[in-house]
DNA sequence: GGTTGACTTATTGCATACAATAGCTAAGCA
DNA sequence: TGCTTAGCTATTGTATGCAATAAGTCAACC
């Protein structure tokens, strides 16, 4: 998962202006802040499960491993509390957020609805060449599903529906669904149970882009929501809690 | 607006344990930090209108302001970044949040298609306590109505929508519902056009209670829908932006 | 045995000083 | 006149030190 997306401010992130001209002025160095590029490294450190729910964040600690402050260190632990992703309990140490089983499968009912919401904005929105792009990701994921490659098909596959997500020309709902999808992304299995899973997801996708090339609404939300209740299957869903 | 209650960890707000014993250790004095002070005395000031999109926040005048150092500023200032209420870009202070038409109109979409989802949700689950509690606001709200009084009436309008937003017993997408209220509550003109409003208003709820009282979630889901799109009519809605 | 209380200490909150960056202005040049 | 560039300055970013709070511990008391 692309971890620049994730949304903190009005996350000019999937809503990015699109100037694709070549002629831009420069690729501007994108001074990036130190607070920013610690909240980016933990973020994917937790996103990529490197950071375990419930791993301590000490200030200190990270400050030492990063060699900076203490300052950037609570504005990026801050940043991340207020995304979700980490708990910052007062005078006992942040750690990486542990959401109850009643929480998680609230936020996977969020995340099947938000998804539905976006596939069915997009089958009535989508411009022409949204769509012959959406297409030309889904044939990749085809070709995937057969090469059995589940690494890169799990890129690809973020890439389809973030596409979908910007489909729908709602940049405020695409930024909540690429948010929910960032906070349950820790709990995602290391690796696909098994193999068939893609060639299944990569059906359910199709049901998704039939309906969505139709312009049909109703259609693309169903087949999206049933998509994404199925693959909650590739979650671990238990009681990280107490 | 409870500003309390604006969602910026995963908010205990909304899904707040609701141990209402009476028995309870102790109130608890709760200690409230100078950047938490700071970040819901600007939210609300925000929200309420004093300080209007694009109104400049300059860190250290507000430190002056408040007589703190910069450090809480800019912590409460990254909040509410986070939040997505003000816009902070570096070296050329931050200012109350000034989406763009379009994004406003996102905006208004995603709080219809959250709210219509969280009355659907409700018809199906909530509570015998809980009905009766929002026939009971639904009534306060009645009479309110009758009585002309747009303020009052506007707070209890609150009380009734967060009501259906905790029927939903999903405190993540509740979450999203009232977060997104919130965002859009600086642009809502200072008095209803006409006091004939509260009435219809009240007639718009009153289908709403009635399919959550059927327990038809399609039915409630509509309704909701469609009184939040007429709700839309008192807002300014117009390009703030450049 | 369980509860209450003070004490200790880890951890966070805040203030201040300084460094660094980018926006801005104006001068110089084509 | 329009563009480039250099320097200035407002503003933000970071480091460090100290203050303050609450968590945890242990002992005394009921």
């Amino acid at each position: 998962m692309r971890l620049d997306d994730l949304p903190t401010t009005q996350g000019a992130a999937v809503a990015e202006p699109a100037v694709s001209r070549v002629d831009r002025p420069a690729p501007r160095p994108v001074r990036i802040t130190r607070a920013e590029e610690l909240r980016l490294q933990l973020a994917d450190e937790i996103v990529r499960g490197q950071l375990a729910p419930g791993a301590p964040l000490d200030e200190t600690e990270i400050a030492r491993r990063f060699s900076v402050s203490r300052t950037p260190v609570r504005e990026a632990l801050r940043q991340l509390a207020a995304s979700g992703l980490i708990e910052a309990r007062a005078h006992r140490g942040a750690v990486v957020a542990r959401p109850t089983l009643e929480r998680l499968n609230g936020m996977f009912e969020a995340m099947a609805e938000l998804e539905a919401l976006c596939a069915g904005l997009a089958a009535e929105r989508m411009a022409a060449t949204e769509r012959a792009g959406l297409e030309a990701i889904h044939e990749e994921l085809r070709m995937l599903s057969h090469a059995g490659n589940p690494e890169r098909f799990h890129e690809v596959n973020e890439r389809f529906h973030n596409a979908i997500y910007a489909g729908s020309q709602n940049g405020y709902i695409a930024e909540m669904a690429l948010a929910t999808r960032v906070r349950v992304q820790p709990f995602r299995r290391a690796q696909f149970r098994n193999l068939g899973r893609l060639a299944k997801s990569h059906a359910e996708h199709d049901r998704v882009v039939v309906a969505i090339m139709r312009g049909d609404r109703t259609g693309a939300a169903n087949a999206m929501r049933a998509h994404i209740e199925l693959v909650r299957g590739e979650y671990e869903i238990y009681a990280v809690s107490v």
